[in-house]
DNA sequence: CCAGACGTTGTT
DNA sequence: GTCTGG
DNA sequence: CCAGACGTTGTT
DNA sequence: GTCTGG
């Protein structure tokens, strides 16, 4: 699946050399370490452009080249491996526009006693963990504007994914991440290159690590680092609970929201 | 041929 | 139940 | 992915 | 743009 990720490195400088880019100060001026990337939100892809890697942001959520009205438009977050090939919307992407999509761990839920509870699957060893994922560029028929979005694809989980949901992200590690981004398109079919197929596959046991994470994480507009603290465990027994403070039968009870941004 | 869709996940 | 917004 | 809304007319 | 359904 993966429908919520991290990218918590503190600093841009830190990413791109971790990524092997030359930094750009444009790019440095829009960074900030995420705890909780949403659908629709702008984050880090790593693609080719003239032969050269580039760092930059686009919308997750893919929306092809071919999209009449940006409004309303389907916008999937994720696109199934096994099928790359014959869907419309992903075909000319997995031949031509392949990416990486820049993260440290995604999260998925399982259902629990309180509520929907979120685990965070993360390297066990730390850094970065790296999506393939296929973007196009939207090109507004009113103006010039250039509209970049992103998909990551999907595989069946590994042994540690399986007891939480039946699909995970296909993570790239050492050379493969060079070979998703490089491969040229295959002269006999004019499509990507078979080699790439097997690129699509689920990590193996050992590289990532499940930690239980905090319900915040549910709510987008938690983006900090409180987001990947365990939750303070359901007070269970007298000796965690204050005398004369009654529980909630709800659960936590979240203080009021931050005004509404008005539109 | 033209018209219309083009996606995934999870849940019931 | 299903769509939209983040 | 989850959370939250889910609507219209007319008036300012 | 490209595929599917009729």
């Amino acid at each position: 699946m993966c429908g919520r990720f991290t990218l918590t490195v503190p600093t841009y400088e830190l990413l791109a050399s971790s990524l092997g880019i030359a930094p750009s100060p444009e790019q440095a001026a829009l960074y900030r370490p995420r705890y909780n990337v949403a659908p629709g939100n702008a984050t880090w892809i790593l693609r080719m452009r003239d032969g050269v890697r580039e760092l930059s942001q686009a919308e997750w959520g893919l929306v092809p080249r071919w999209t009449k009205e940006l409004a309303g438009a389907r916008r999937p977050i994720n696109a199934r491996g096994e099928t790359l090939r014959d869907k419309p919307s992903f075909r000319s992407s997995y031949d031509k526009r392949r990416c990486v999509v820049v993260s440290d761990g995604f999260f998925e839920w399982k259902p629990g006693p309180r509520g929907k509870e979120p685990i965070w699957f993360h390297p066990k060893d730390g850094g970065l963990l790296l999506y393939a994922g296929l973007y196009d560029e939207w090109r507004d028929p009113e103006g010039a504007e250039l509209h970049p979005t992103f998909a990551v694809i999907t595989t069946t989980p590994n042994e540690l994914v399986r007891p939480v949901h039946d699909r995970m992200p296909v993570v790239l590690r050492g050379d493969a991440v060079s070979r998703w981004l490089e491969a040229p398109l295959d002269p006999s079919t004019g499509h990507a290159p078979a080699e790439l197929d097997a690129l699509l596959a689920p990590p193996g046991e050992g590289v990532l690590v499940a930690l239980p994470v905090s319900r915040r994480v549910n709510d987008v507009h938690h983006d900090d680092p409180s987001v990947l603290r365990a939750d303070e465990p359901e007070a269970a027994n007298d000796e965690a609970t204050p005398r004369g403070q009654t529980l909630s039968l709800f659960g936590d009870v979240t203080p009021p929201r931050t005004k509404r941004r008005a539109r």
